[in-house]
DNA sequence: ATAATAATAGGAATGATTACTATTTATTTT
DNA sequence: AAAATAAATAGTAATCATTCCTATTATTAT
């Protein structure tokens, strides 16, 4: 993988930011760097940076979203506002469990815990 | 909501499958007893029948998939076949400590626990 | 500096899903 | 039972996210 000011300005964009960004997002960002850039690079782009394991990505409904963070870890969604809350579970606890119960090998969990932030809680 | 032919086919189908099938699957398959039913009928019928909270919408990567338990449960997914086997994993003891660490109130878990099932493991 | 080729811009194509509209069909009223 | 009503449908067009295609450009090895 060769060097491109693409690659890179999308990477920093990336890295620069915790709202788990989309590739529109990540797109309208470049522009202001690159503005010519095209959605097409973005998205070739970000799945290399995936493939190279430089960041993660996650499906938010049936939307991609973007993740510096390639540490395992989940998200808290607030159904009022879409905002992802990177939070850390590392309870493995269960994975002999699902082993013995159904004879299936665990690589990763991926959860998304549903609710409501602190800025939008009623009480 | 008053009574068609074509929603009680659609409910049926998801309610003769544990396959988790897709729209498109469902398409298919109403076919066979409704001839000329539109693809949009079907998407149309899968969410009204959501939202009266008749079967759940399970987001796979970035395809909607549809399930006739709406009772709480997971899923894991084979990274061979893709399929989907239910699991339930009714523990609730993170919620206090989410809700005191992030001030997030816990609607739901969706969860995503991915690896080989039985059918693809190698050892 | 030149050659080789990976990466790009721009646009077309795809796949899933939703929107639109004239027509059909289930239910209600007479 | 026939007419009135409004919900649901078929068929198609439109939308949205994403991928594919191709002539051109830019990076890197020689």
């Amino acid at each position: 993988m060769r060097f491109s000011h693409q690659r890179q300005t999308i990477r920093d964009i990336v890295y620069k930011t915790n709202s788990h960004p989309t590739a529109d997002w990540v797109f309208l960002e470049a522009k202001k760097t690159i503005p010519n850039i095209s959605l097409g690079t973005v998205y070739r782009n970000l799945k290399q940076l995936e493939e190279f394991g430089d960041i993660k990505t996650i499906y938010d409904g049936n939307i991609a979203r973007y993740d510096w963070n390639t540490e395992p870890h989940n998200h808290l969604k607030c159904k009022n506002c879409g905002d992802l809350i990177d939070i850390v579970l590392s309870d493995k606890s269960i994975h002999p469990k699902i082993k013995k119960d159904f004879k299936f090998n665990v690589d990763k969990v991926e959860m998304f815990i549903i609710g409501t932030c602190k800025k939008h809680a009623k009480t």
